[in-house]
DNA sequence: TGGGATATCATGGGCATTCATGGTTGGTCA
DNA sequence: TGACCAACCATGAATGCCCATGATATCCCA
């Protein structure tokens, strides 16, 4: 599963493309066979757009499924906020893809759009408002990871 | 099998023919040797019509066999319930598909329909019925989702 | 180490194809 | 013969593909 670093800011151009940056680019594309693209749905408590590898969503729709049955209720709303909200979307040549005006809007996104990668997955910020919520996270960050659980050298 | 996204929707038209949008074709038709067209079946508690791939039914079908045993009240009720209300309807040459007339009047769709993938299956429902339902939804999810088992991070 | 050549990347615009949609025709079964 | 169903055709809009460009970073060689 594709693993995402660092920040990139690139522009939104006209007809809503945008240009993935390289470095996601190759992480989605370098597992063989997978879907060459990104999987994006707006997130439950945050005004920006996450996205993620194909294999991400699928796990996550599986576990859904395996861990609740496929007609509980619980797995049903999490399965229809996440995945009836996301959009599967698929580099053209150049490597960019089109955000959906619905999702763009919910994140304020105009002209510009800032790439956070964290983890298996990433964000997709306003510049602005990521700055703003940069520094949140920054002070968050600074008190919890103290407290953070040690990692237990491979859970099985 | 077939993984479904996002959330399209599509006139019916005055002969209840409508497109299944194109992703869920191709997600249909993407298994070799698979059945083109999908299956539809009336949910037990939800006012909308469900539908998957063929796979997911014998999948759904194996699994009560396997939980319940082949002569369990309980196995024979669900599958009752589900299988036999079910519809397989192929594509024509357009991608579309004819709603059967009771399963429409079920979900109440009228002139236009909403499909919404959920992971391994899909809902179609009335436009207006599914944004009532998705608000609802989202709100549940919202207490939901901090109590989801962790998933990610690699662990298959 | 410095400078030039090259490759990669982000960006912009025009064009072909696909898609959703509606109507029409031909065939089949009652 | 009439009703229903499936294939065929047509159309406008939206989507994705192809080309071109400039900027940046990288590599190679002197």
């Amino acid at each position: 599963m594709a693993f995402f670093l660092s920040t990139f800011t690139n522009r939104v151009d006209k007809k809503g493309r945008v240009s993935v940056p390289a470095p996601f680019r190759n992480a989605v594309c370098a597992s063989e066979g997978a879907f060459p693209g990104i999987v994006i749905y707006r997130p439950l408590n945050l005004p920006c757009i996450e996205g993620a590898d194909l294999a991400f969503l699928e796990q996550l729709s599986d576990r859904l499924y395996g861990d609740f049955g496929p007609f509980d209720p619980d797995q049903m709303s999490v399965a229809t906020a996440i995945l009836a909200g996301a959009s599967q979307l698929s580099f053209d040549p150049e490597g960019r893809v089109m955000l959906p005006a619905e999702l763009k809007a919910g994140a304020g996104i105009d002209d510009a759009c800032t790439f956070v990668g964290i983890g298996r997955k990433f964000q997709i910020w306003n510049p602005e408002a990521f700055e703003a919520h940069k520094a949140d996270q920054l002070g968050r960050a600074a008190e919890q990871a103290p407290k953070l659980p040690p990692f237990g050298g491979g859970r099985p």
